[in-house]
DNA sequence: GCTTGACCTCCGGGTTACCCTAAGGTTTGA
DNA sequence: TCAAACCTTAGGGTAACCCGGAGGTCAAGC
């Protein structure tokens, strides 16, 4: 496989393979005839994991850590351990945020439809603005 | 309020504030003895809703839109309504895809401690990168 | 009155994970 | 044989900040 073989097979683009291909966490061949960069199975796998860590927030730096000690067949040290828990447990936060956002801004923007006045005065009120405005902890 | 206090207030970085006044999201007017700027009330809500709609994925650029459209008073026009709804399906998208990859990750990692296994042939197995490997698409 | 420490200013470079362009070489199909 | 579609390296640009330096300011304590 090249490049933009193994972008298509793992649903991405050249140039994000070319990228992790630049910070090591995919290790091509070279075709010695012209110097394309040769993939292997090893790479799609790494490539789709490497892929779905991104989204879970990893960095690539971790996730090379993380495929290094994967493939040594050791079992993960307690620091790769933590790192995967700790990511985890904020993955956990972060839908617990944007589910809890997500339903602010839904009914900010009805608010809005209904009543889009942003009164003149010097107190004034946005809807969409003020319904952010953390006016909840008020007693 | 100058640039520490707003920050304080709005639990964030002096740089965040600083930056958000940079790209027009905040517009603190200046203290004439010594440059120093000075925000308000106005600033802290726009503060409050800018990082919230950061939280939920909005640019700086479509929150400096929905900023003034909200205090513009109108009711928000169909592209400004269209830029939310669209946020918004993304956001339940991505929350239904950080839920399903951690929990991919968890049993994961599980495997990896029980059978930390990277077996030395050619068709290698390492549970972490494997489980993430597409493997449940074949029939 | 003077020093100290914590603020403030602007400015420019660094970060992460890419994307894009340019200038060139290669391969493939009509 | 020629164009389209690949490939290479090298470099710059992006968003949303973070950080450092050089220098001005301000409140507190001695």
């Amino acid at each position: 496989m090249n490049v933009s073989e193994l972008a298509r097979r793992g649903a991405t683009t050249s140039e994000t393979v070319r990228h992790y291909t630049d910070v090591g966490l995919l290790r091509p061949s070279r075709n010695p005839d012209n110097g394309y960069r040769q993939y292997g199975r090893d790479d799609l796998r790494r490539l789709h994991f490497a892929l779905q860590a991104r989204s879970l927030g990893f960095t690539l730096n971790d996730i090379r850590t993380l495929v290094e000690e994967s493939e040594s067949g050791r079992s993960p040290c307690s620091t790769t351990r933590q790192l995967i828990e700790q990511r985890l447990h904020e993955v956990e936060q972060r839908i617990a945020e944007l589910t809890r956002l997500s339903a602010r801004m839904r009914s900010a923007l009805d608010a809005w439809d209904d009543h889009p006045d942003c009164a003149g005065g010097d107190e004034r009120i946005c809807v969409l603005i003020d319904s952010f405005s953390d006016e909840e902890m008020a007693s």
